[in-house]
DNA sequence: ACCTTACTACGAAGGTGTTCGTTGGTCAAG
DNA sequence: CTTGACCAACGAACACCTTCGTAGTAAGGT
């Protein structure tokens, strides 16, 4: 058996999914289906599905032990996000981290808690730098 | 007709012509692809078929004037720069472009330079606020 | 034992993204 | 006039994404 280290890009249905269980930790179709039904109408068996696929994907992981499957993501979401942000970060910003950043403030107005915590965000890499 | 004003998040082949024409400026199918075929084994007329239904979509627009039309960006490289990265900014990031650069700067180590770029940029923004 | 409820599994359908081969048109050189 | 180079257009094929309906099964109550 092969251990394969990357996973693939999960899709937009995807990574809605996988932000459910981040934030709620493992969980069963049902209840992922009613959190994000909470928001959109949503079909159950679109959520089993897809959350299937991810399975196949290895983009979660299934405990099967009871009934109601339990579905828990396969990596941690700091994880995920380095990658799409790499992903992004080539694809479209050349590699150049402060215009990904001009974007995302220019898209989302950031309150001066964020920019504060940007502020000292880059401050500690550059104590690293040093 | 209806002029609107959104255009539909462009896919991974489609981003990378963006990125030709972007610093390129308006070019040929033939100038499109022999740039990318530099990098990667691309045919000729799959190059050509994503340019037109581009022009389509309304990503690029095309000037037929020519026997070899010529096609350029509808958008300039900074808005859809901030579309994706708003866009993955809250699909992914809950909002939150601290979290965003924390994974922008783990999958790809800033240089000195770069951090100097960013807290330019952090303290632009926060005099903007006061 | 029977019915209801709550699951999983599965397949089909419709849409989109990407690749590639073929066709037909224009132009200039021979 | 014919040939070859270069171009746009188009359709087919294939894979992937997402949605939805249906079927089968385990569990619990009556």
């Amino acid at each position: 058996m092969v251990k394969s280290n990357d996973l693939p890009r999960p899709t937009d249905a995807e990574l809605e999914i996988l932000t459910v269980l981040w934030s709620r930790g493992p969980a069963t179709v049902r209840e992922v289906h009613s959190t994000i039904s909470r928001r959109r109408p949503a079909h159950y068996t679109t959520v089993l599905k897809l959350m299937q696929i991810m399975t196949d994907k290895g983009l979660v992981k299934r405990d099967e032990k009871q009934r109601a499957h339990i579905y828990s993501a396969s990596r941690p979401r700091e994880w995920t996000q380095r990658q799409l942000a790499g992903d992004l970060l080539e694809r479209a910003f050349a590699g150049s981290a402060s215009s990904l950043l001009v974007g995302a403030l220019a898209a989302r107005k950031a309150s001066a808690a964020e920019l504060a915590e940007l502020r000292k965000l880059v401050g500690e890499y550059e104590e690293e730098k040093r």
